[in-house]
Formats: structure tokens, sequence, C-alpha cells
DNA sequence: AAATCGAACAAAATAACAAAATGGTCGAAT
DNA sequence: ATTCGACCATTTTGTTATTTTGTTCGATTT
């Protein structure tokens, strides 16, 4: 690996600590610069300024994220495991990134336009990924859903009403257990077969 | 009705509209004072203090709105009616408050005690009247739940998730159709049958 | 008594302003 | 290609004076 690529990496991995630490107003760049053992201007060398850093180091986890899911799709074999490990790999890695997360949504509420881009791109994968999970389900027969757009959106809008307080829990097992009872009635409902 | 009664209604409709406008921090004792054409000090002879104002006014907000559910689930037959019948009525009731709703929301950040409490209080009347409404329908045998609790708490989060872009909405036949998609789901599962 | 008010006051918000911190640029050095 | 220190324009912060706001109280009116 290159060495320009090296110090990148550096840099990028110590912004990331500090940001889900202290979120990206009050990390400083100095606070930045320091950390890595350099100057504060040497690191417009690598990025262009603050925000992009900040962009980066959201977009390199936002990629690790969408990796985890693409595998953990690959392995499952039918589209009630790839909702179940949509739904899950999600959560799990939303709450391994706690810290970040909330450090993100703090700073969200100031309207960065660049942070209300970021998360509408994430938004839009959401929803395209759960939509072709649905799609894959009714093709194969064993989804019934009346309509896609709209059941892929509720999905996710219901998940985000549960965000917050999975991300901050500690019992990891309740979460779990939350979790297989929210998609028991998503899969089939609260009516008596 | 009482001379002190109605003053004091006045003062509560009056406040109730400025609070939803301005926000509690925004509405000073003295707007709700000159709005009622009296001394700002002649308030305190209705109320203790600001709090106890605000207070009053979402309680009594909050009454309305459960008796509002209250007449709709008594009209409602069924325990899936009366589901049915909670969602929307809770919601339209939000969406009609959707002023004072925002207002509420924005202050609520600022962590006065006392709106937290409001909010803990509403929050477990909500759960008991799904759970109830869940305990009717699995005792007529029409609802399957595996753990009362936890899927009564499901459903009010995941409706939390929409509470905001809900309230917000201005095109209402939209969110209603929404509702109907999601209701769905909670009834029926997204599996075929 | 019940209701209203103005005066008075402590606490909180705001304004004004100087001092410090911060993001970013640039040219020189390596 | 990297690193750095000096430098600058803006923000942020700390401080103090000033105003606003919530609340109390005694007097007056109804």
């Amino acid at each position: 690996m290159k060495k320009h690529q090296l110090a990148e990496q550096r840099i990028l991995e110590t912004a990331q600590t500090l940001f889900s630490r202290f979120g990206f107003k009050k990390t400083t760049m100095d606070d930045i610069a320091r950390a890595v053992f350099k100057a504060k201007s040497s690191l417009y060398h690598y990025f262009k300024n603050k925000e992009q850093i900040y962009q980066a180091v959201v977009e390199k986890e936002s990629r690790a994220v969408k990796e985890e899911i693409r595998r953990a799709l690959a392995a499952a074999d039918s589209p009630v495991a790839k909702l179940e490990a949509y739904v899950k790999t999600r959560m799990r890695a939303l709450h391994r990134l706690a810290n970040f997360y909330q450090a993100f949504r703090e700073e969200y509420l100031e309207s960065y336009s660049f942070i209300q881009k970021l998360r509408q791109d994430y938004d839009r994968y959401e929803i395209e990924t759960v939509k072709a999970i649905l799609a894959e389900g009714v093709a194969a027969g064993v989804f019934s859903v009346r309509d896609l757009d709209l059941t892929a959106v509720a999905i996710i809008t219901a998940m985000k009403g549960f965000e917050y307080p999975w991300a901050v829990a500690s019992d990891i097992a309740r979460v779990e257990r939350d979790i297989d009872i929210l998609l028991h009635v998503l899969f089939y409902g609260i009516t008596k077969r």
C-alpha cells in the first residue's frame, strides 16, 4: 500500500474515534492533527476540509455496513431468511457503532447539507434493498405484498422507530428478543391462521 | 359555570394557541396575560406558575384525545376493528394537533422533568390500551400473539417511527393509505397464506 | 372572599465586546 | 510529495452590563 494511502487511513481511523466521542463540531482539526502527530496544515494535504474528513469517515463506515449486509444476504437462502438477516445485521451494526451513531444524530439537528445528503443516500439504499428482498419473495410465491414501495418504506420507517432505543440499549439479549418478536409480526401478522 | 372556571378556561385556550405557535419557552406570561386582557400577576390567581399552565393545556388536550379514542373503540365491534380504530384515531388527532405536537417535541429536548413525566404517563396509557385490545383479540381467538407486552411495545414503537412524518405531512389522503398498508401488514404479515 | 392590579425583586435571557480558538491558505523547507 | 510554521478571517468563548421574564406581595376594587 502506498505511503499516501497509509497516512490517509491513519487520519481517518483517528478521526473516526474522535468524532464518535465528541461529535463533528467538538472535534477540532488540531485535535486530529495532534493525535496523528502532524501539523494541522498537513491534514489539508490529504483532505480538502473538515467536512470531507467527516464525510470520508461516514462513507467508509457505511461501505463496511453495506458489505456486511451483502455477505449476510448472500449467506441466506430464502427471502424470509434474507429479510431476517437484513434487519438483524443492520441493527447489530448500529449497536456496534452506537457512539458514532449518537454523535451523528446530535449533529444532524443542525442542518449541514452534506449530512442530509449522506442520510438521504443511505435511506435510498435501505429502501432499494428491502424492496429487492420483498420482490424476490413475491416472485418466489412466499410473500404477499399489496404495494411494494409502500411496504418497503413502512418496514424501514418502523425499524427507525426502534433505532434509537436499540442503539443505546445495554441489554443486547433483550434487543435480540425484541427483533425476533418484531420479525414474527412482520412475517405472520397477529391474526390467527 | 362559575366565573372562576370561565376565566381559567379562557386562559387555557389562549395559552394553547400561543404555546402551539411559539412553544413553551418563547411564550411569555406577559403574552398570555395581554391576550386575555389581564395583568401578568393576575394569572397567578389561577395557576401556580408557567409550568402548570402548560401542564394543564397538555393534560386537557390529552384527555380530549383519550376520550376521542374511547369513543372510537366503543363503536368498534371486533378486536381487529378496535386496533384499526385506535391507530387511525390516534394519528388523526396527532395531525390535528400538529402545531402543538411539533412545539412539544422541540422543547422536549431540553429536559424539563415535568415534560418527561407527561410523556411517560401517555406512553403507559398507550401500551395499556394496545395490550388490552390484543388481549381481547387473543381471548376471542382471532389474534395469535407470542408475547403480549413485547408485541404491544413493538406496535407503539413502530407507530412512533411514523409519528413525525405523518404529523407534518400535507397529503392527508396519502397518510391514510400508508396507515392502511401498515395495518394490513400488522394483521396479516407479509408471508403468503 | 374573590379578582385585579402595579410595584418590586431575583433569576434568567440578551447584548455588547474583548480575548481566545478554529478552519483554512500559502510559501518555504525537506 | 510531505511537512510545517506563520498568518488571516471567522467563529466561538468568556465576561460584564443591561434588559426581560417569572414570581411574590400588599393594596385596592368588585
